[in-house]
DNA sequence: TAACTTGTAAGTTTAATTGTTACAGGTGTA
DNA sequence: TACACCTGTAACAATTAAACTTACAAGTTA
């Protein structure tokens, strides 16, 4: 299994965004080519990271700009306006469990909150990484 | 995007083992009853188990049983044990960021050490979690 | 108004997971 | 040794989810 690549998408865009805002007009089709993907595929995304107050986005040609300091978004920010985990949660639980077994009964119950400690220790990682680290090592990588 | 329910029902294959292996014999039809799926799915699983030294399988009455303590056995040797997550690592990266734009070029180098954080975040709070625990619970839950 | 853009619907393709049948061969008991 | 039962595995079908594509209505700015 993985986790969608919406969401590394999703960082690239942001990155690409931040990168370049201040030079060109930024579209859709740009950012399609920088990541390599159908401009659908942006089209998509864009309102998602709109919703989540990361940006805004502009029919006509002024573009994609970014509406919030980088240094305050997280990857768990993205995370979340891209839906990559849905509410049946991280972990994919097979559906169903014997209830007249002692064990199939209970280990929904016993198992649960130890996948959600999982789940949330991933998570909490996420909100200690901003995408200004990751402009910043694009523009550093690109100095070299 | 959601891991494997291999890793679910291997938790609640271990977990049947455990409860019932003084009791009665295990064996992959049990099992399989027991999960809700088809016993080949368990016959698949086992092997993995098996070599990852957490139980031992007999293909004569015996059934199946545990080969180490289940208080040394954690999640994270059970998702190692049944490969949830390939050599391509948690996060899908999309497949072809373009070499000929700065950010393209970089995005991949720029954010692959966040992303390893990331999972290893996930797998060092599933070595937390013992399948003693999950067992107990299953325990207790039935005597209420 | 003209040129360009986004938003979105609808449908296709591709890949991964899950489920099934079938059977060769190992194991233990009588 | 023979029988009943089990696992291991191959081959394949069914299902689901992700990714990609085409097409077009509607908004925006110069």
């Amino acid at each position: 299994m993985q986790i969608t690549s919406r969401f590394t998408i999703a960082v690239h865009v942001i990155a690409c965004v931040g990168y370049f805002q201040d030079t060109r007009s930024v579209t859709s089709a740009f950012l399609a080519g920088s990541v390599g993907v159908n401009p659908v595929m942006i089209r998509n995304l864009l309102p998602l990271l709109r919703d989540a107050g990361i940006l805004s986005v502009s029919q006509g040609k002024s573009g994609v700009r970014l509406t919030r300091d980088l240094s305050d978004v997280t990857f768990y920010d993205v995370y979340r306006a891209v839906d990559c985990v849905d509410d049946r949660g991280l972990f994919h639980f097979h559906a169903q469990p014997n209830p007249a077994c002692p064990v199939g009964k209970t280990i929904h119950a016993a198992t649960d909150g130890r996948l959600s400690d999982v789940q949330r220790a991933m998570e909490n990682e996420m909100k200690t990484i901003t995408l200004a680290g990751v402009v910043a090592d694009v523009v550093r990588l690109n100095r070299q």
